[in-house]
RNA sequence: GGGUUGGUAGCUCAGCGGUAGAGCAGCGGCCUUUUAAGCCGUUGGUCGUGGGUUCGAGUCCCACCCGACCCA
């Protein structure tokens, strides 16, 4: 309110003076005949003759000032359209109101099609009517806005201006219904369940924490979905999912931030390979409905492909100690302890002295093989000192059923054959709590305990997701508002 | 939390001890087919915040606030 702004100031002259002349600068409706871009499109592919007349309506985007005739440019969803209005067909007192239209502007017009010298599709204006005057003027006209913390603390000005940034999060929202259609597709049945729960669980993480009044007891926002979707299986629902936020608390980076959505999905009589199966047909299908191919391509700002990503199937599955043999030499199962924290430090990895073996052999996997998976890599039969919550595989009880997809050097889909015997559960949890009794999820424990049919299980980072499908480099550009300190915003 | 780096006009940026600048947009003027329109004129700043050094501080020093990137 205390903005003392030049820019500002006229523009509240302007609304004072429009409002002076008996206009109400912003209407409660305008009836388009059809979007801007649209309008455009139709006129030319011939649906709308030469005279057609149209009324469309959007913000101003552009202004060109002939004297005795406007040119402007009308913004909406669909796209762009030119506008042409003269003095002689409005009338003095009409198009003085025009020529002091700003940019950023909400307007309506009806007029006919037609052409301009230059080929331009246009509006030829008979009428006008403000829709809404912006009080503020908009963000520069061809730099676009590139402050970062305006672009996302104030996300509007950021799509109002960028179109990239406005198709991202379009494209985002249609991978997120290609998702639902192919889950939908394989039998499996949405569900929501609870966000705020007494006992956070299914993975280990540093909760937010909040207070609930008339039940005078605290909560906990969800840090994984999982544990309520396993008493679901336990009801009987066999295939079930959820695509919803996680809360994590803990730091933020380019791939984290405090909020976050994930797919989780559970399979009765399914184990890890289905699951495989499950996540290459989940991407391949969002990846040729939503962008057209399987060859992702990812640019920097010039333009150039920096990078391409083929999602072809059938997707590599290496079981974790072949390719750390790959990459850390053949015998690195062989080697003792210390040489194996002493090979680890050669290649590179930065390495605790508090680390034990496993954590050592985890921290060349994670610092040294994971960014270089750019293709989708299947990483299965983890140690089971890595995950305590799988089954541990027949084959080689060293290791357990799980697999983790790791795409564009990310990890992006962890899945597990669920382990369903209550009492191996028990004894798991009981081991991850460390002794803090009131920790344990005693409800799921006793779900367990009344059968849980043998399934799979998978995770799946949406973000990360559209990070790698929609090229975009940080989690905060596929998030509309992505979380960051409070400030004053708007002065 | 640590390192690097940034915060100057509405937007994009320059200025790095000596009268706060440019382009764009804005305002005024000319121009009835322009599209980064053009031409002429012109307004606009607690230089992130607070201290300090100095005759003099966007500029140097210290602390803090808010980002970005890298690391933990």
């Amino acid at each position: 309110m205390e903005d003392t702004n030049t820019l500002i100031e006229q523009r509240r002259t302007k609304l004072a003076a429009l409002r002076a002349q008996g206009l109400d600068p912003f209407r409660n409706k305008f009836a388009p005949s059809g979007g801007c871009g649209e309008t455009r499109a139709r006129f030319e592919s011939g649906q709308l003759a030469e005279g057609a007349r149209v009324a469309v309506a959007g913000r101003i985007t552009s202004h060109r000032d002939m004297g005795k005739s406007q040119f402007l440019d009308l913004k909406d969803q669909s796209g762009r359209i030119q506008v042409y209005a003269q003095k002689q067909v409005l009338g003095e007192a009409q198009y003085a109101i025009f020529k002091h239209l700003d940019l950023a502007d909400f307007l309506g017009v009806t007029g006919t099609m037609f052409r301009t010298k230059t080929g331009e599709p246009s509006v030829r204006v008979e009428s006008f009517t403000i829709l809404a005057k912006a009080l503020r003027p908009p963000p520069a006209k061809w730099h676009g806005l590139e402050d970062t913390e305006i672009r996302y603390r104030q996300r509007y000005l950021d799509l109002m201006s960028n179109d990239d940034v406005q198709r991202v999060f379009l494209l985002r929202s249609r991978i997120l219904r290609e998702i639902r259609e192919f889950m939908h597709g394989r039998g499996f049945v949405e569900v929501e369940t609870p966000m705020m729960q007494a006992i956070p669980g299914g993975a280990a993480a540093r909760p937010f924490k909040t207070h609930h009044n008339a039940l005078a007891c605290d909560f906990y926002l969800r840090i994984a979905i999982e544990l309520y979707l396993k008493r679901l299986l336990v009801g009987g629902i066999d295939r079930v999912f959820e695509i919803g936020r996680n809360f994590r608390n803990e730091g933020l980076s380019r791939k984290h931030n405090p909020e976050f959505t994930m797919l989780e999905a559970y399979q009765a009589f399914g184990d890890y390979e289905s699951m495989m199966d499950l996540v290459q047909g989940l991407v391949c299908h969002v990846a040729q409905n939503v962008l057209g191919t399987l060859r992702v391509e990812h640019r920097n700002s010039a333009g150039e492909v920096v990078k391409t990503i083929d999602l072809t199937p059938p997707w590599r599955r290496v079981k974790y100690k072949d390719i750390v043999r790959e990459r850390a030499g053949a015998d690195w199962f062989d080697l003792l302890p210390e040489q194996r924290r002493a090979r680890a430090v050669e290649l590179g990895a930065e390495i605790a002295t508090e680390y034990e073996d496993f954590e050592v052999t985890q921290a060349v996997f994670e610092k040294l093989i994971e960014p270089t998976l750019i293709n989708p890599t299947f990483v299965t039969h983890a140690p089971k000192e890595l995950i305590p919550l799988a089954k541990l595989s027949p084959e080689d009880p060293t290791t357990v059923e799980v697999f983790e997809c790791c795409i564009n050097g990310q990890e992006i889909a962890p899945a597990y054959t669920e382990q369903n015997d209550p009492i191996e559960q028990r004894e798991r949890l009981e081991h991850q709590a460390g002794g803090e009794q009131q920790k344990l999820d005693e409800d799921f424990l006793v779900a367990l305990e009344h059968g849980m049919p043998p399934a799979g299980g998978m995770g799946l980072g949406i973000d990360r997701l559209c990070m790698m499908l929609l090229g975009q480099e940080s989690i905060r550009d596929v998030i509309l508002f992505p979380q960051l300190k409070p400030k004053d915003v708007g002065r």
